[in-house]
DNA sequence: TTCAGTGCAAATGCTTTGCATAATG
DNA sequence: CATTATGCAAAGCATTTGCACTGAA
């Protein structure tokens, strides 16, 4: 059987909005359902090019309000890759995971690595930090970038 | 004999300067000495603050059009940290370090871990990714806010 | 004297907020 | 019907840029 994710975290965020008596908008799911189901860790301006695309239409200020609502739940992670802007991605049931970021297309990709998972928190420990969480990111080429480099180079 | 990193890293600007025939100012000069001499990963803000008290006083752009200098140079580091702006630090002759954030208080400190640079650019060559840099911050919080924490609860 | 730097103010770009209106439960 | 959300436009903030003036070499 297929988990089907977006579905799972879909029915999360209304349980999280009934259980605070907060209204279910058609607005609010839209925008959830975009980042759930997104596997490219959309910024603000993707999402809503996302929902243009599907003829919806959800204003600026609510977008940002309900990922801001959304990360509160816990159902949605924020990031800052130093682009000047920030990406979202939903939050899955799988482990933690890292991020690969190509300076050249900008694609990210993800990975998990327990060694280095385990790693981080005896590193806190040892300087007198008590861990809360972290952040690892490796900038780089991806491999499509490289090869479109080296066929560039081959002519 | 102690190694004067600030004057080092001050010559070396000298000389980045004179090689490309740009003037050296006293502005530039002060927010350089500034960087170098700082501890505690100045934000733009707090060189600003760290020059008017020493009686000083620099435009903000040309604090950032420095500091873009220095980058450039390889003599100072910008880092992000997600609190909104970025902070700076001079690139000493250390080995490559990673940071640890307090949440509390807003203090960096620096750590050095041979296993995890060296595990790093092995993932990126895992994942098909060239390895160009990375970054690690592990976030928590200090000794110093802990003990704060136990003693408020002391009473 | 020439070429680049400086500082101010205005512009930017992402994100947040105020407020009148609209929709949920 | 009461409460909260929405959307627009305005405000915020760190950072960048345009431009007239100043200073270094």
């Amino acid at each position: 059987m297929p988990s089907d994710e977006p579905a799972a975290l879909t029915e999360r965020f209304h349980r999280y909005l009934r259980d605070r008596r907060l209204p279910v908008t058609r607005q609010r799911d839209l925008v959830a359902e975009t980042v759930f189901r997104a596997a490219d860790h959309p910024s603000v301006e993707g999402i809503e090019r996302n929902l243009r695309a599907a003829g919806a239409e959800v204003g600026t200020a609510t977008v940002y309000r309900t990922l801001e609502l959304l990360e509160a739940a816990g159902l949605v992670r924020s990031h800052d890759f130093g682009e000047g802007y920030r990406r979202y991605e939903p939050v899955t049931g799988d482990s933690d995971h890292e991020h690969l970021v190509c300076l050249r297309c900008g694609r990210v990709i993800e990975f998990a690595n327990e060694r280095l998972e385990r790693m981080l928190p005896v590193i806190a420990d040892e300087h007198g930090f008590q861990h809360a969480y972290h952040r690892v990111e490796i900038y780089g080429t991806c491999q499509d970038c490289r090869r479109r480099d080296v066929g560039a180079l081959g002519r």
